[in-house]
DNA sequence: TTGGCTATCCTTAGCAT
DNA sequence: CATGCTAAGGATAGCCA
């Protein structure tokens, strides 16, 4: 009987890679997958996408359609300073960190969720976003805490960006491979 | 015998859907798939990322590990306004958007140049990035050509962004849908 | 660090809700 | 604009040339 020549692609869980060449491999082979990827969901649907990318190396890789920049002046032209223009559901735009952060995690509980009740909730009265749902009936305090963090990690932000600055300066470490 | 249940996944064009409603659900579906793999990503190699998207809707979509402005102030920082810190390798930073414009169809030439000539090629005398190879071969007047193009979709990005500037005054259409 | 080669694992097109 | 279902199309983990 033939024995098969590879073991083929095996299960793997997502956590980070513990062995740093696979990880290296890893991440080039998925950094192209998920930029073919972003492509054709801008040629199918027409739509605009930037990806920006930074591996533990150091190294800057980016995507844009039409391009990185575009894309990236439109975001911060719509996210930053004036956030006062929309008064009463007006969400500090930052907060979006957090959400990003837990994106995750909460999906899944709010999916976990939806199974077990599946049968006693109307989907109908239910908000598209489940971020809608969140802000809906998350309390001031609640609000006021992710506030507060998120003030915090503007800070570390900063900071960050700052050292990248001064880093700048002696190497090109952080500096993306297109140049 | 049994009848399938549904056809199952066909094979598409990478295309513009033309049909509205299912360029939307595409979009939808396509869009999750994307920061789900980009949460991958950054889970499995420790990597950053940040995804921006915006559908024809005018509605802005965001992704970042470990947020969206960490990523993208890094990268501004590292790719704007102080070029001449390299000073003989050094490449407007702005022709990134001609390279990413470019990147399928390049890069599939490119592809197809090397398996051609695969036989008489020694890998090892290519550069690790196709990019860096385009630019050794980039005669002066191309990348005059390039820098020019760049210059226009520089403007063509000014004008645009003041147009979603003012936009923002009367409506709320590129707003975030997190907002 | 990249590219090719399979045998799997994962994503998603078309429908329906 | 989003989710659930199912079968088929794609992406990729593990190994190498």
């Amino acid at each position: 009987m033939m024995q098969k020549k590879t073991q083929g692609r095996k299960k793997i869980e997502i956590k980070i890679i513990a062995d740093e060449n696979r990880r290296q491999v890893t991440f080039s082979k998925r950094r192209t997958g998920l930029f073919n990827k972003a492509s054709e969901l801008c040629v199918l649907t027409g739509a605009e996408a930037a990806i920006i990318t930074q591996s533990r190396g150091g190294r800057v890789f980016a995507f844009g359609h039409p391009s990185v920049d575009s894309v990236v002046d439109k975001y911060l032209a719509g996210s930053s300073k004036n956030i006062a223009v929309n008064e009463v559901n007006s969400i500090p735009t930052s907060m979006q960190e957090n959400f990003n952060q837990k994106y995750k995690e909460i999906s899944k509980e709010i999916e976990d969720e939806k199974k077990k009740n599946v049968l006693e909730e109307k989907l109908e009265d239910n908000p598209n976003f489940w971020w809608e749902e969140s802000f809906e009936h998350l309390g001031i305090e609640e609000l006021e805490k992710y506030i507060a963090s998120m003030e915090q990690l503007k800070d570390n932000i900063t900071m960050r960006v700052d050292e990248m600055a001064m880093l700048r300066n002696s190497s090109n470490a952080s500096l993306p491979s297109w140049i």
